[in-house]
DNA sequence: ACCACATATGAGACCCAGTCTCATATAGCA
DNA sequence: TGCTATATGAGACTGGGTCTCATATGTGGT
């Protein structure tokens, strides 16, 4: 899992150095989104003394690859997600965190319809789906 | 515009104070969206006398009313606009900063495919288009 | 019109996420 | 093996937002 990181950056005229191959590694043990400064800890916790500006510039590229993704929280918190390369959206477990993807489910649709009703030009979008995962919905309330 | 603003507050057993009155009418004056800095700034550039914290705090207290919300710019700001207190979403203008807001585009039908498709269990979603309003389509690129 | 007191305020310290700088270290090619 | 562009760590810095606490003020009851 890591390896498919450490590999994508590979290609990409990138070094594949100490560091980034104990954050790859550290950011594939945690599934769904985590936060920056779990990051941090992460790597703290395991005196790698790796540091913080190591751990955004990480995170910056892995996200200009395509690979990682800014997602805000319902509660407002900021959140790293990695996922694929291609547009898609998250949908975010708000109990146990995990993320998962699903392609267009026929937004272009309602992209359009916004822009008839306003006369927007739409470029881009953003959509965030916030609920309970497969898992969590056994879980009683 | 700012009367809308107080006479809500009024309704909801908040005092009207003399702070309050004057951030009300500077966001009215402000279309569109814009910072808390932006707002501090237009206080203080009056010399109101009017803390940091109260621009927060007045901030916060429009939102619990539904009547503020937060964006995140594609830029990666943050920002405030006034709107509705129903469900809608944001048009947001990348070259003027003009906000338009639209209610529910058919976007049920797309949250209802992606809970089929991933057995995610869907409470909330944030939708946010940006491109450009009417005008600024017509100014040359 | 006044009072009492809950609520709101301003000042500034503080906190957290993220950025920048710069001297040092190192990956990866020749 | 050695050279050099690229990456790193430390820590200062910034910007958005929160907290505290002593003071001020709106408002309901008289």
């Amino acid at each position: 899992m890591s390896e498919q990181l450490l590999e994508l950056l590979n290609g990409a005229g990138v070094r594949l150095t100490g560091p980034r191959r104990e954050l790859a590694a550290l950011i594939s043990k945690r599934g769904g989104h985590f936060t920056a400064a779990d990051l941090v800890a992460d790597a703290a916790k395991r005196r790698l003394g790796i540091g913080r500006a190591t751990v955004f510039r990480f995170l910056d590229l892995l996200t200009e690859q395509g690979v990682m993704e800014h997602v805000d929280l319902p509660d407002g918190r900021h959140a790293y997600v990695p996922c694929e390369p291609t547009h898609h959206h998250h949908l975010v477990c708000t109990r146990c965190g995990s993320v998962s993807e699903v392609e267009d489910c026929g937004i272009d649709s309602v992209t359009a319809e916004a822009a008839r009703r306003s006369g927007f030009e739409i470029q881009s979008h953003r959509l965030e789906l916030f609920g309970r995962c497969p898992k969590c919905q056994k879980v009683k309330r």
